[in-house]
DNA sequence: TAAGATTGACTGTTCAATCTTG
DNA sequence: CAAGATTGAACAGTCAATCTTA
């Protein structure tokens, strides 16, 4: 059915044509991965610590901080989230203990989230068998070199999405 | 706080060390692309035709077939989803019209979903600027050889991915 | 009034239980 | 009993409203 009969019609000519051949490939390749890769990373993370993605990352970014303190707006825009949705997941953690909130002081409009000491030690706990899962579905199957040309390559895509969706 | 002494300690040592530098900025990178991308043609199918990621594939899927008919078993396989999302996904499919399902005739345990005409009028409205989007987002930002490399990389990523879940 | 933040309703996915056919 | 498929409850993320502080 539909099969294309080499003659030109305006609309609905056989099955709607994708991309070319070497490019329809590549894609296919390219969105199993982006279906199938995180939700193996939030599955890891999930077994292994009960935290999910964002969780988790969340933990990391204040773990970077000197004062493990960083406003939820600052959370927001690094970990490429609404705010909405980081709210969610601070009160998540903060019912866990791993997280606390408070208004920052000279100006009352920003909220601070603190790691805790609990939120501390469980990131310490929790991010050995992330990192190594990261390796090894990752890092160690890359050849030599390819992970710069991949990080060009998604920096470049990162731009094209941002430049489509001026503000989120 | 936590800064690295150049003493050794077994554990708790500073902020816990994911990966080596250009490591770090590559997988931040790939994780801002993991993070951003499938949102963004979501929300573009969903602005513009009403029809999110899975639904979109699930009916180009069963275009690509002569008889524009496969299996939920099938389907469900080739769309890297569980039995259970692609039964809820072709449910929704069923009652926009868009999709049937009748038992297969020679073995009742298999169900067939069955494109409709509604349904390839569906996709072939749709194609053409879900096509654009991802040309934009992806395909135009990629320099010549990029593309190949990329497919080869996600490739193995994704035997590695297969590996570590032998059976989703 | 604008920016930061929170909330609740809604939608899609997951997981475990269940049903059906061979 | 096993494989294919469906179902419903639980849960995370989105979106639109709302609240608060300056």
């Amino acid at each position: 059915m539909t099969k294309d009969t080499g003659e030109q019609r305006a609309v609905d000519v056989g099955r709607p044509r994708w991309l070319k051949g070497d490019e329809v490939s590549a894609w296919m390749s390219m969105s199993r991965v982006l279906t199938l890769l995180p939700p193996a990373l939030e599955r890891q993370l999930e077994r292994d610590a009960d935290l999910n993605w964002m969780e988790y990352h969340t933990l990391a970014m204040l773990s970077e901080q000197d004062d493990h303190t960083m406003r939820m707006s600052q959370l927001a825009e690094r970990a490429s989230a609404s705010l909405s949705r980081l709210s969610h997941v601070v009160k998540r953690l903060e019912t866990q203990g791993f997280v606390r909130r408070e208004p920052d002081l000279t100006d009352g409009r920003y909220t601070n989230a603190i790691l805790t000491i609990a939120g501390y030690r469980k990131l310490v706990e929790t991010a050995p068998s992330h990192v190594e899962t990261v390796r090894k579905l990752v890092f160690d199957v890359l050849e030599p070199g390819e992970m710069e040309a991949l990080k060009a390559a998604f920096d470049r895509i990162f731009a094209a999405v941002e430049a489509a969706e001026p503000h989120r």
